[in-house]
DNA sequence: ACCCCGATCGTA
DNA sequence: ACGATCGGGGTT
C-alpha cells in the first residue's frame, strides 16, 4: 500500500524514524529504506531552508510526499522527501538503502544510493511520490529497531539526534 | 557575473 | 584523516 500525502504531512523526525523499513519502488528497483534524517524548517540550522525561501529550497516549502533532490560536491545527487505541512520547509534525507532482490547489496550514502538508482535532479526534484508511477514509497509492515545520533556531515543542528539507522531483517522474504 | 564551499565518497 | 571534484546557489 502506497504512502499517501497523510504519511508525510506530519512531524518530520517521525517520518524519519517510520521510514526506516518502509519499502520505496524506484523504475524496476525495489529497496528497503535502512537510514534516514529529519532536516526541519529554518530554525534548523542544518536545513537547506535555514535562510529562507530560495529558488533551490522551493520544494520543500511545499507539498508533503513530493521529492527535493539536489546536487551536491560536483558529483552527487541526494534524494529527500518533502513533510509537514505546506509552507514550512521540511524534508527527509534518505541515506540508505538496501536492494530487496540483492540484499547483499547495501547501498550506504545518499550518493551512491541516488547514483545507483539513477536519480537525477533534472528528473526526479519536485516528482510527487503520492501520485507518481515512477518513484514512491510503501508500507511493508517490517519492524525496524533503531538507533538515533547526530546527523552527518554538517557543522551546525549536530545536538539534534535526527539521524535513524535501522536494522533491517530481510531474512524473512 | 562570480566566488566558494558543500546533507559525499573512496582511499590512506 | 583527508583530498578529489566542480556545479550552482547565494550573494555581489
Amino acid at each position: 500500500m502506497r504512502l499517501g500525502e497523510d504519511f508525510f504531512v506530519r512531524d518530520t523526525v517521525t517520518v524519519a524514524r517510520e521510514l526506516l523499513g518502509k519499502r520505496m519502488v524506484c523504475g524496476d528497483r525495489q529497496v528497503v529504506i535502512t537510514e534516514t534524517e529529519a532536516y526541519v524548517g529554518e530554525g534548523d540550522p542544518a536545513c537547506h531552508a535555514a535562510r529562507g525561501r530560495t529558488p533551490r529550497t522551493e520544494v520543500m516549502f511545499g507539498k508533503p510526499g513530493v521529492l527535493y533532490v539536489y546536487f551536491i560536491y560536483g558529483m552527487y545527487f541526494c534524494m529527500n522527501v518533502v513533510t509537514e505541512q505546506e509552507g514550512f520547509p521540511a524534508a527527509v534525507l534518505i541515506r540508505g538503502v538496501v536492494d530487496l532482490d540483492r540484499p547483499e547489496e547495501k547501498l550506504d550514502g545518499p550518493g551512491k544510493l541516488c547514483r545507483s538508482l539513477g536519480i537525477t535532479k533534472d528528473i526526479y526534484n519536485g516528482l510527487d511520490s503520492t501520485v507518481s508511477p515512477a518513484l514512491y514509497f510503501e508500507d511493508m509492515s517490517l519492524v525496524v529497531p533503531y538507533e538515533a545520533t547526530p546527523r552527518i556531515g554538517i557543522k551546525q543542528g549536530t545536538e539534534r539526534l535526527w539521524r535513524f539507522v535501522g536494522d533491517v531483517d530481510l531474512t524473512s522474504f
